[in-house]
Order: structure tokens, then C-alpha cells, then sequence
DNA sequence: TTGTATGCGTTATCAG
DNA sequence: CTGATAACGCATACAA
């Protein structure tokens, strides 16, 4: 590889001054030195190690990101609109798929630590289990030590600044639409209990309920884990029910469609029989048959917003007790309709 | 930040031997001294820096991998595929959404080479125009030259080692189990001409035409560019066709899924009145209405064996002018049957 | 305006 | 078995 020393020589200059002419640095080098750097430069297709400059200003301008799958539309949103920004700000993205494993992650985290990355963007609600959230606590810290900004999407059990939707609000929105179209028998599926989000969403759909003096049923609550077989088996209980519910209400998309598909075929017409509407507005939720109602989170500005407060917190712009809300939007499509009837 | 010295210092010995501890080198050090490196790194929370650790081994164990998009179901595959051949092997992988823009990719070749990566994954089908193959070729090189390695999914226009799938025989083999129903009237939706794979599958749809004399008629073939909206405008075309043909097939899912949504809301049941069929096999195949017959490209696969084919090449375990091919599968869902009548 | 020298945190090559 | 010390490739404070 040819190096900052070759390209001194070839110019006539010092190594100092090809730095400095490279680096944009303010430091006053003539017109007449700075050509004869950049013509040698050029010449030797010089390319700056990366690696060694960061070594000096401590700066790698290298992001992590670790989310559960990036094949899951709603991590790869999120990824997507991280990357997109992160480029435009100079940064690069590791990305690390921890399939929401505690000793993966870890694992990941440190690893990332190793290689003084600027920045770690946790996407994806926080694990509840309490002895990974005492390791990433210490391990987080040990990052946040040398300036490492730590960025959460999505409520963690450790501290941390957070870019996050309010999820109970988007469940209590979600479930306030069906109330409003007439629905009184609303089944919620919910998702799985190691995952923080999990009890926000399921608070919400309870005070809609509440609201509108619904009273609620355990039995209309059903346990899913974000699979689409765990709706499918949701599907099951749900027809097996004395009383059929006029709507569902998913917790996520995934699920929502996973629903869907069992309910019809177990032939039920949608929103016929029954309304079915989920949360996040993943693309598949407008190629479903009928097309998906929900309630958007808008995961790629989640991922878009979560890099540009990191880049922010590393320059001390923001505090460390920062917190951003992305606001939901509902998104009205043929899957709902009011209870027949 | 902790360092090396600080270890040294604690633990009593050399920096030397702290190193040695830590790397399970085979330089041999005592029992005692090294339980005393170990517990010193241990009470200090030490983290060695993989940075200063590249500069030195000309290793950073960095992979870089440029896709069309993350959020391509396709390239989501990829990614997630070497993604984790990548962690059990010990590198971290960076992603890169191009857009398949040239200047975007010849950007980031640049950067990962400035990172000194250990590998670049090219993911998707290359791009024909003629200035950017130039560049790439000349940028790509100059990583060769530190041994970056190189390593192509899917055919590209420059030299280079390469993981694909035979995409004629699949287009081919997709078009035979077509015509074996019966179907002698088919359609073929094509992709963009700046994509090196988009001839290729065409000329798989001629092949077995030909096998079967059937005449090649172009009216039958629609330009497409690989997004829903082109498809469902090949579908307009389609409808606008004197004589509906028996049976579509897409050179994508994602095309096979536009087609099939616009032609089910024109009317036409599937594939009662039409067949439709598809190349790739995204996970979204599986969940239309009808699910769609479609080829299996197995795109985890690919970018798993591009990662270890990548690692291989690295190492000198294989030449730079291998060549693999990863075996399609067809997949037989609801969306095709024989012509009717 | 230019050059010299130090240090970033390691690994690796030598001597002891 | 252990320890100096020279790289790795660069940025930067300091000197000229």
C-alpha cells in the first residue's frame, strides 16, 4: 500500500503538509504545494488507512446497529433509514442480527467496543431479562466511558438516550378506531413477555377499553410472539371462542396478517365476519388481501432520527437523558369495517 | 480508554506478555504469569483496540457488503445469509445500500477500501454501463493489490471471483414447468436493461420456448424494472392483449405479486383464467393470494457462500478466477395450474 | 508557510 | 520463559 510517506516524497514535501492539504485542515499551505501534494496523490492513487487516522482523533466515524433480523421488514426499515443517513453524514453501519438472543448481543457490544465505533443504535424493544440487562448496563457504560454513543429505539431497561414511538398511545389509538366503527368485542393479540414493548401495547388497547367502559376479558387477549405462527395458533383459539370477537386487533403487522390468512381460510370473509387490523404498516400490510389497516410507526425515520441524535450525542449537542418521540399515523384500509349486524 | 501498558503495569510484566496471554499465542508463558495478565485485564475491564490491532496484522476482519437496497426481500436474504457466516467466522460486516446508482457504489468502494476491509461482497446483478464497470474495475484492483478480496453475487461486468445462480436455467426451468401444464401462450415480464442478470433469464424463457417450438413472439414480453408498479403496468399491457396468454411469468416474485394483485382487481381469477409464476422465492411469495409457483433462488444461501468463498479467497484456499453456482429449486404453489379449456 | 517529532495501541522481531 | 523496541500509518503540537 502506498502511504502518506510515498506521497510526500513524490510531492517534495513534508508529511505534515500532505495532511494538511488532504484533511481540508485549516492550517495555510500555498496554492503552489497543494497542487504538487494533490497531483501526487493522484498519481499513486493514494488511499488514506482509515485505521490509523482513527487510531489519532479517536474518531472511526463507524456506527453499530444491532437489531433482532434485518429480514424483518420492521428492522430492515429501520436499518434502511439509519444507513441513509449515517452515509450522508460521513459514518459507515455495521450491522449485527442478534435474533434477540442476551449473550449475542452482548457479545456484539463488545465486540463493537473493541472496534472504538462511534456510535451503538439498539433497535427493537429492550430484553426484560434481568441478568442481560445488568450486562449490557456495565458494558454499555464501559462504551459510553470513551465517548461512545449509545442510542436505544425502543423502551430499554437500561438508561440510555431513546428515540421511540409511545407505544401505548399507538395501541390505544389502534383500538380507539374499531371502538369508534361500533366494536365491543375486540380481541387483542399480544406479544411475547421478554420483550419490553409488550405490556405498553397491551396498556394501551386496555385504556381505550376502559375509556369507553368496555369491560375487559382476559379471554379476548391472546399470547402471540411476534411469529406468524404464533397468530396462526392465535387464529385457532379465537374461532374456538363461545362468541366471536367483530374485530382483532394485532400487536404487530406480522401477526395481523398471520390472522388474517387463518381466519379466511377457515373461511371467514374479511372485514365480512370479522375486522382485523394490526400496528406498524410494514409494506407487506398493503399486499395482503384485503389490504391492512394499522397504525403506522414509521421505523425507517425511527432508524433515520436514532443515527442523527447519536451523531448528536457524540458531539455533546444533546444530553444524555434525551428522549424523542416519532409520532404514528393510522392508516385506514379495507381490512376493518364497522361490526355487521 | 484502558490499554495494553495499563495491563502490563498491573499485572507486573511486559506489555509483550501481556499480548501473549491475550492472543493465545503459542509463545509459551508460565502458569503463574499468565493467571496474573488475565486477572489484571479482567479487574481493569480491559478492551483491547481492533483498531491498533489491524494496523499491525493487516487484518480488520471486516467484511463490506454493497446491495441494491436492505429492504429488498432479496437483498434482506443476502445480507442476513452472510451476515451469520460471517459472525461464526469472526468478521463484522458492514452493509451498503447503493440504489444501484454507479457513483454510490464506486463511493463506497472507495470507503471500505480507506477501511482497509477484508472483503467486499457485490450483491445483485451487475451494472452494464460502460463508465462505471471502468471505474469499478480500476477501484477494485487497487483493493486486490492489499489482498482485499472480491467477490461477486451474481454476474458482474468486471473480473472477479463469483457466487450465482445459473439464472438462464432458472428462467429455463421456470418457463419448462410452465409449458409441461400446457401452457403453449406465455407471457414473460423482463427486467431493466442496465442489469447484467436481466438478459440472461430472458434468454432462459427463449430456450425453452424453442425446446418446445413454440415461436418466440414479442409482443409477449413486457419490460419491466423490477418494482410492483412496472409490473402492474406490464398487467395493464397484458389485459390490452387481443388474446390473454395462459400463463405469466415474471423474471422476479416482486413483479409476479404486482402482476398478480393487478390482474385479480381487473377481474381475473388465478389461475383459474391465468397462471402466474415467479423467480426468487421472497418470503411475501408464500403469502399472496393464491401463493405463487415460483423458482428458488435461496438468496441466504448465496450470501452465506459468498462470505465463506470470500473468507476463502482471502486465505489463498481458492483462485481468483472461481466460479459457483448455487442450485435453484422450483417451488409449486396455487398460482399456476394447466390452461383451462 | 513548511518541517520535526511525538504518540495513538497494538503485534512481532529480536535479544536476553 | 520474559522484556525491550521497532514498526503499522497517520494527525498534530511545536519548532523553524
Amino acid at each position: 500500500m502506498t502511504t502518506i510517506i510515498d506521497v510526500a516524497k513524490a510531492a517534495g514535501v513534508s508529511i505534515s503538509t500532505v495532511s494538511r492539504v488532504l484533511n481540508k485542515s485549516q492550517h495555510p499551505v500555498s496554492q503552489e504545494t497543494r497542487q504538487k501534494v494533490l497531483d501526487a496523490a493522484a498519481t499513486l492513487y493514494y488511499s488514506p488507512s482509515a485505521l490509523a487516522r482513527a487510531l489519532i482523533t479517536q474518531d472511526t466515524h463507524i456506527i453499530g446497529i444491532i437489531v433482532g433480523d434485518n429480514q424483518d421488514p420492521f428492522f430492515a426499515a429501520i436499518v434502511r433509514g439509519a444507513e441513509d443517513v449515517a452515509r450522508a453524514l460521513g459514518f459507515l453501519v455495521i450491522v449485527c442480527n442478534s435474533d434477540r438472543q442476551p449473550d449475542i448481543i452482548l457479545q456484539y457490544i463488545q465486540t463493537l467496543n473493541e472496534y472504538r465505533v462511534d456510535g451503538i443504535l439498539l433497535a427493537g424493544g429492550g430484553l426484560t431479562d434481568l441478568d442481560y440487562v445488568d450486562k449490557a448496563t456495565r458494558l454499555l457504560s464501559m462504551a459510553r466511558r470513551r465517548n461512545c454513543a449509545i442510542l436505544s429505539l425502543g423502551k430499554q431497561l437500561h438508561p440510555g438516550v431513546l428515540v421511540s414511538n409511545d407505544e401505548t398511545l399507538a395501541a390505544a389509538d389502534a383500538a380507539r378506531y374499531l371502538i369508534q366503527l361500533g366494536h365491543r368485542r375486540i380481541c387483542y393479540i399480544s406479544g411475547s413477555d421478554n420483550i419490553t414493548t409488550t405490556p405498553l401495547r397491551l396498556k394501551g388497547y386496555c385504556q381505550a377499553l376502559e375509556e369507553h367502559d368496555i369491560p375487559f376479558n382476559p379471554d379476548l387477549v391472546m399470547a402471540g410472539d411476534y411469529t406468524l405462527q404464533s397468530a396462526q395458533a392465535a387464529a385457532r383459539l379465537i374461532l374456538k371462542l363461545d362468541q366471536l370477537p367483530t374485530a382483532v386487533l394485532a400487536s404487530t403487522d406480522q401477526m395481523a396478517i398471520g390472522c388474517l390468512v387463518a381466519l379466511k381460510s377457515a373461511g371467514l370473509s374479511i372485514p365480512g365476519d370479522i375486522s382485523i387490523m394490526g400496528i406498524n404498516n410494514i409494506e407487506a400490510a398493503s399486499c395482503s388481501d384485503p389490504p391492512l389497516t394499522t397504525i403506522s410507526l414509521n421505523m425507517y425515520e425511527m432508524g433515520a432520527c436514532g443515527i442523527k441524535n447519536l451523531v448528536k450525542l457524540r458531539h455533546g449537542e444533546i444530553d444524555n437523558d434525551f428522549h424523542y418521540t416519532i409520532k404514528h399515523e393510522l392508516i385506514v384500509r379495507d381490512s376493518v369495517a364497522p361490526p355487521s349486524g
